[in-house]
This record gives C-alpha cells, structure tokens and sequence, in this order.
RNA sequence: UGGCAGAUAGCUUAAUCGGUAGAGCGCGUAAUUGUUAAUUACGUCGGUUUCGGUUCGAGUCCGAAUCUGUCAGCCA
C-alpha cells in the first residue's frame, strides 16, 4: 500500500508522498486552497497553488467538509504549521466528494452532538479523548502484566447477581432460563486468583442503575486485579501503583492530546511526587465534621453513612493526590468484605477518590475468609445461597486470605482528560436515555 | 426515581407588556499568493416539539405529554 501517515511526515522533508484520509477544513486565499487533511494520526495543511496546475485548484475548491480524499504531493517544512510540515500538493484523487456535513468548526450543543456521536468521534478532542483512553487502558494492562498477575476474563452472562438483582440487566437464555449482564467480575475473580495466585480481569460491566450524572454510564469498562495472600494495606499499595504508572504514561505519551484538551499537566504531575493518602473512615467522618462547622458544606456528616458526592468532593479537595478512605461501616458494604478484628462493625474496605472532583475511580477491599460468616452474611443480606455454592467452594478449599479492587477506565480518562463528563471518554456511550447511535 | 432548567431555521441563538419571528454560522457566487474556527462583499435556504385551553390575537399565559440537559441518591 503506497501511503504515508501524517505523524510520520518529518521524516520525508523534500519527498513526494501519498496522504489518504478525509478533509477536516479549507480555506481558499486567490491562488490558493488550504486543505487541512486528517487521516487519524494527524492533521497536516496541503497546499494547492492556482498557476501550477489549474484543473488540481477547482478540484481542490470544490471539496466539502469531510470528503474523502487522496493526496500527493511534496513534504515541506514550514515554521508557520503546528507540526512543523506542508505538503505542495501535485496529485488529487477524490474518493467521495460529501456536503452538508453536519458538525460545522463552530459550536454545538450536548444534544447535538450525542445524536452525532458517530460523526462527532472525528473532531479533534474527542480524537485526543479517545486516544487518551487508549493509553489509559494500554497502560493498566502492561502494569498488571509486568507485575505477574495474569489475565483471566471473567463471564458477561451471569446466573445470579453478585449483590442483588435490582440493578441488573435481564436477558432470555434459552428455554425458560434468565440470565442477566455482568456487574462485576469479582466474585469469579477469587476462583482465578485461587488458581493463578494473581490475576485480573478486564471487560465491559452493566449497571441497570438509574443513575443520570456526570459519572455513570450503563455499561463501562473495569480492570479488577485480585490477590490471593494480599490484605487491606496490599490493596491501596497495588491500587497507587497503578494511578501512577497510568498518570506516568499518559504525561509521557499524551502531551499532544492533553495539549488540545487544555488540560492542566501540573496537576497530574503533581501525584507523581507522593504517597497517596490513606485516610480512616472516623478521620474522614471527622473532616467532614469539621467542614460542617466551618460553613463549607451544607449536611452535618453522621459516623456511620456513606459518603455523597459533595462529602468525596470536599475530603479530595483537603489533598493534592488521590486519596484512599479505608474502614467504612459494614451496613453499608457488600456481603462479601472481610471485618476488622478489633472492630468488627467496620469491613476492610477502601475507595480511592480521585482529586479535582473526580470522585471514586476504585473501589475494593479485602475479602471475607471464614466459611461461617459468608453464609451468614448471605443470609442476612437476603441472598439465594444455592447460587453462591460455587463461591462458598473457595473458603472450603483451601481458603486464604485475598483482596482485590475494581477501577473504572471511564472515569479514570475523564480525570486524566479534565473533562465535566464520562460520556466523552468511550466511543459510543449507553445511558440512562441514551441508546443510539 | 425525584428536584430544577430547557425545547424557535441544518447548527448556535434573539424576540421588551400577549400584537409583522430576526441574526450569526453553514451553503452558493465573487475578491484576495499565506489562511489557521480565515476575512470582505453579495446572495440563498428556512423555524416556534406535540396535544389541548384562555384570547380579537399565543414563540410568549395555563394544563398535559414527549424529549433533552443538570443536580441528588446509588456506584466504578
């Protein structure tokens, strides 16, 4: 295939190429059209001049927003382009010549846009998001990799819920059977870090929740690692390992992206230079008291609660790095979390708030070891304890102690992109009223 | 699921007390050898979400529905 990539065009100064891709935007100035291609590494500006060839510039002219093209021409450099090259274009070959493009250069609404989401993909920052969501991902699974945990999906379509069933999608399987959508891998995650010592799991997970806010989406994707022989403390180590390596990379990988997204990289690079926080449920309850007291928010915080979005927003904002409370209250965590010895009304549980109002990005704990409290807590929960048998095997077989997390890619990109919504950050949202495109 | 806000041209929007729905962008033509969301001139296209009510007269007031945004609960 005869065809340079935009990204790689430094390196072919004085050259004749071939570029194919789509027209982002032109420009006409008399004797000359500005065609600013795009094919998916790049944008670069290509040069038609009138007197060289006359029949190239009506061509030229004539193409709308978004036309197909392919493009010969001589790479040139030029200190008034952003990546340092034009080309002269000596060749035009038209693929599809479009009108009408519906996302003009201006602006839009949310609405708008959402409904032209599969156009919308194309515009220079959600490019950079999507890129930046790439990497994101790219870079958890090489963390988890080189650090010996092994990858083992765990399945979409599941029996019964892992924490009740209201908030989960329904689907037929077969006969008279239901299956419904996965909202978590977690508890398959335990068998195969009882096999494998370390493992993980990455996939999208669904949540029937009717949730209308900046942070949620139906289905989104989440890494949840497992340890077998891990506790509580393991759990926030691994998990800071991982927001640093993922922030260390993008900041390294990403500059150009988070250039065109006007993000502010001190703020990430600022995580880099230390430990993250780890905060005791009683202490957090204490600042949020405190807070209270001194006016900044508006709920007197009672011990024993779960936090609400305003509560996260001020205990991150006490920190410049991500934080991590650990030691919730039980009555309000899953069955499944292992109690502190000492104080056996709290589960070794801990969430990581992200900074800058992000909110929890992870969430985990460890796990409940003893065969007898399992079963008690399913029953005082008002599970089905036939479909939690299988589960049950791992604290009659060779029961240890494990932990592990879940962190959401979504909301993790949308804080490494400074963006309001998570909805930008995968490249066909479903939500709560939003099905299409 | 609840609170709040909104729905006017392909898009972004204006319209005072209830009285002729207006602009910018887009699109077309022309000018410009250096434009970066190009600019300038001329031109073109066209619209009050739906249903009902009040009124001489409704984009505007009232009621309902639908859709959207946003905040909250829950969560990653």
């Amino acid at each position: 295939m005869n065809q340079t990539y935009i990204n790689e065009l430094k390196n072919h100064i004085g050259a004749e190429v071939t570029l194919k891709g789509w027209l982002y935007n032109s420009r006409s100035s008399g004797k000359l059209v500005f065609l600013q291609l795009r094919d998916g590494t790049g944008i670069v500006q290509c040069v038609v001049f009138k007197p060289a060839n006359e029949e190239l510039f009506e061509q030229a002219k004539s193409l709308g927003q978004e036309s197909s093209i392919i493009v010969t021409g001589k790479v040139k450099e030029d200190t008034r382009s952003s990546i340092g090259v034009e080309l002269d274009v000596t060749g035009l070959e038209i693929i599809q010549n479009a009108s009408e493009y519906p996302i003009t250069p201006k602006e839009h609404g949310t609405e708008f846009l959402m409904d032209n989401r599969h156009l919308w993909i194309r515009s220079k920052k959600q490019h950079a998001v999507l890129k930046i969501r790439h990497t994101v991902i790219k870079a958890t699974r090489d963390f988890f990799d080189e650090n010996g945990f092994i990858l083992a999906d765990t399945p979409i379509f599941t029996p019964a819920a892992c924490e009740g069933t209201t908030t989960l999608f329904e689907v037929d399987y077969f006969d008279d059977d239901k299956a419904y959508l996965t909202q978590s891998g977690q508890l398959y995650n335990e068998t195969t870090a009882a096999s494998l010592g370390r493992s993980y799991a990455f996939g999208p997970v669904f949540r029937a929740e009717k949730s209308k806010t900046r942070r949620h989406l139906t289905e989104f994707w989440m890494v949840e690692p497992e340890m077998a022989y891990a506790h509580l403390d393991d759990v926030m180590t691994l998990g800071e390992g991982l927001i640093k390596f993922i922030v260390e990379r993008v900041l390294a990988d990403r500059r150009e992206e988070l250039t065109v997204l006007e993000r502010d990289v001190t703020k990430l690079e600022a995580i880099l230079a230390q430990g993250f926080p780890r905060v005791h449920y009683d202490e957090a309850v204490k600042i949020l008291k405190e807070g209270f007291a001194k006016g900044e928010l508006e709920n007197d915080f009672e011990w024993g609660g779960d936090f609400g979005a305003p509560d996260e927003t001020y205990i991150s904002k006490q920190f410049d790095a991500p934080v991590f409370v650990h030691h919730f209250p039980a009555v309000i965590k899953a069955f499944y979390f292992e109690r502190d010895k000492e104080r056996p009304e709290l589960a070794l549980g801990a969430d990581l708030l992200a900074p800058e109002g992000y909110g929890e990005i992870i969430g985990g704990g460890e796990r409940a070891f003893d065969l007898e409290f399992l079963e008690k807590q399913i029953e005082a929960h008002n599970l089905p304890k036939e479909s939690f048998e299988w589960y049950l095997d791992l604290r009659r077989f060779g029961a240890v102690p494990h932990a592990g997390f879940g962190m959401g890619i979504e909301r993790c990109t949308a804080w490494m992109c400074g963006i309001e919504h998570v909805r930008e950050t995968i490249p066909f949202p479903r939500m709560l009223y939003r099905l299409k495109p």
